[in-house]
RNA sequence: GGCGCCAUAGCCAAGUGGUAAGGCAGAGCUCUGCAAAAGCUUUACCCCCAGUUCGAAUCUGGGUGGCGCCUCCA
């Protein structure tokens, strides 16, 4: 079975069939780097992360490419606020995206290009607009004439007699019509610049994704992301802009992720409940925030609570105490290859994973895979005989799998201390004299410090909590 | 006004025509010196009302209750 994603554009699910065979071109929408980046800004970063993922663990070569905003009216008010310039606003923001992302076990994309540093590329698909008739200049601004692409709307499914413009935002009087949106906003007195046909000015928000688009990735791409808000304006704006200037399809594969409320609220900075995912970090492990991210699907609406955030923890510890059984069995196990059984069994789970990663990355249903595996190796695990073999096999699918989604910690090869070793063998040998009193005197003793002592016919077995 | 989305156990969440996956939490049992881990067992009139069908959580129509977008937004 093939992958089928599921293309905002036709709304419903296609099989994947990428431009060129065995490559992929994806582009997501990345931040404006004015803040700190939020729980919502990192659904799209980790749910395209294991989209991206998953797609080069099927062999694709993925050139993946996320913008960063670097200069729009909430930088330049920042900026101002802050005293500061809006390049020193972007450059400080753009290094804690860095950190933030990468603290959530997102990788770097291929290429994560700058509004600022591709500013001829983006006069200069103004100026190729503006040649076609597609756009006008009035006023020190250039705007995209909506009228002259009768496409406009068929990404949202919009139909522009029915929009309702100005509902929201006051209709500039520059523009020929409420619907026209601007590609070149003139600069007022002071404001950061860059010098154009038109005059000072900088780049509206929409052209910057086009113009980068096309200069890193071509004239189409095979994936186009980001969040569902983006669907209209952005993305149907984008459209008009690429499709206008080069006559070709923009994307074959629209995808857009869904909201991540907080306590069944929408978040937003009205409310004040928008969630730091730096400091969400500082107590919550990242594979926890990617487990809880991935543990519904993406186009739905996900609800942010603390007791999300604990069962996410919880489920987790399940599969981390199986790999942690599993290891400390390695050390005990009979050598040998791994029984035909078990890799029939663990065939099965590679399938039924690849089956539902391929149906439009339903992680739901993968992360189910992923306990039916932990299910068979501990039954594995409980049997009378276990193979070396075996338990590599069992690693090493889970391995495969979570180098896809990427919800498992990676395995302490720490060693416990001098102390905590003395303890654990002054334990093993008041348990040998059944002093028990000093046996759980010393467990209770490491738990205060975090460490879980378990006893197994193999052995002492130690985890951290 | 237009375009859409959602409603499944205490909680989270798949399934989208053949009679309800998985996880968390809870309960019982097994194992254990005691634990832990693990295993087994256990919990659903699928929002309501009509209809289509041999058969519907799944399709159709109508409700009810949430929600998103319509030029700041992931």
């Amino acid at each position: 079975m093939a992958l089928k994603i599921y293309n905002t554009m036709s709304r419903t699910k296609e099989s994947f069939v990428p431009l060129t065979p065995g490559k992929v071109k994806m582009y997501v929408c990345g931040p404006t780097v004015y803040d700190y980046i939020h729980i919502g800004n990192a659904r799209p970063l980790i749910f395209f992360d294991v989209v991206r993922r998953y797609l080069e663990s099927e062999g694709y070569e993925v050139s993946y490419v996320v913008n960063f905003t670097d200069v729009d009216d909430k930088l330049i008010k920042k900026a101002n606020e802050a005293g500061s310039s809006v390049p020193e606003v972007a450059e400080r923001f753009i290094a804690q995206y860095h950190e933030d992302a990468g603290g959530l076990g997102v990788r770097e994309a291929s290429l994560h290009p700058r509004v600022t540093q591709n500013m001829e590329e983006i006069i200069a698909f103004i100026a190729g607009l503006v040649d076609k008739g597609l756009a006008y200049e009035s006023g020190g601004d250039v705007y995209y004439r909506t009228s002259k692409f009768p496409d406009y709307g068929k990404l949202s499914h919009q139909n522009l007699e029915e929009l309702q413009f100005g509902i929201r935002i006051e209709v500039d009087e520059r523009k020929e019509n409420p619907q026209d949106f601007v590609l070149w906003k003139a600069a007022k007195p002071g404001e950061i610049s860059w010098s154009s046909p038109w005059g000072e000015g900088r780049p509206g928000w929409h052209i910057e994704c086009s113009a980068m688009v096309r200069k890193y990735l071509g004239d189409t791409i095979d994936i186009h992301g980001g969040g569902q808000d983006l669907t209209f304006p952005h993305h149907e704006c984008e459209i008009a802009q690429s499709e206008g200037l080069t006559g070709h399809p923009m994307a074959r594969y629209w995808m857009h992720n869904g909201f991540v409320n907080i306590n069944n609220e929408k978040m937003s900075k009205s409310l004040g409940n928008g969630i730091n995912v730096n400091r969400l970090l500082q107590s919550i492990p990242a594979e926890a925030i990617r487990y809880f991210m991935l543990s519904g699907h993406y186009r739905n609406p996900l609800n942010f609570s603390d007791d999300a955030v604990e069962q996410a923890k919880n489920s987790l510890q399940r599969i981390e105490n199986c790999l942690a059984n599993l290891r400390h069995r390695l050390g005990s196990a009979e050598p040998g290859e791994a029984e035909a059984s078990v890799r029939e069994t663990i065939e099965s789970v590679r399938k039924q994973f690849k089956a539902k990663m391929d149906d439009d990355f339903n992680t739901p249903d993968a992360i189910t895979a992923i306990f039916e595996l932990v299910q068979a190796a501990n039954a594995y695990l409980a049997g009378a005989r276990v193979v070396a073999g075996s338990i590599e096999a069992f690693l090493a699918q889970f391995e495969a799998m979570d180098r896809v989604l990427g919800i498992l910690a990676k395995a302490e090869d720490e060693l416990p201390g001098d102390e905590i070793d003395r303890l654990i063998a002054e334990r093993t040998e008041a348990r040998k004299a059944k002093n028990w009193a000093r046996a759980d005197e010393i467990r209770d003793l490491l738990m205060e410090r975090g460490i879980v002592l378990e006893d197994t016919p193999q052995g002492i077995r130690w985890r951290r909590k």
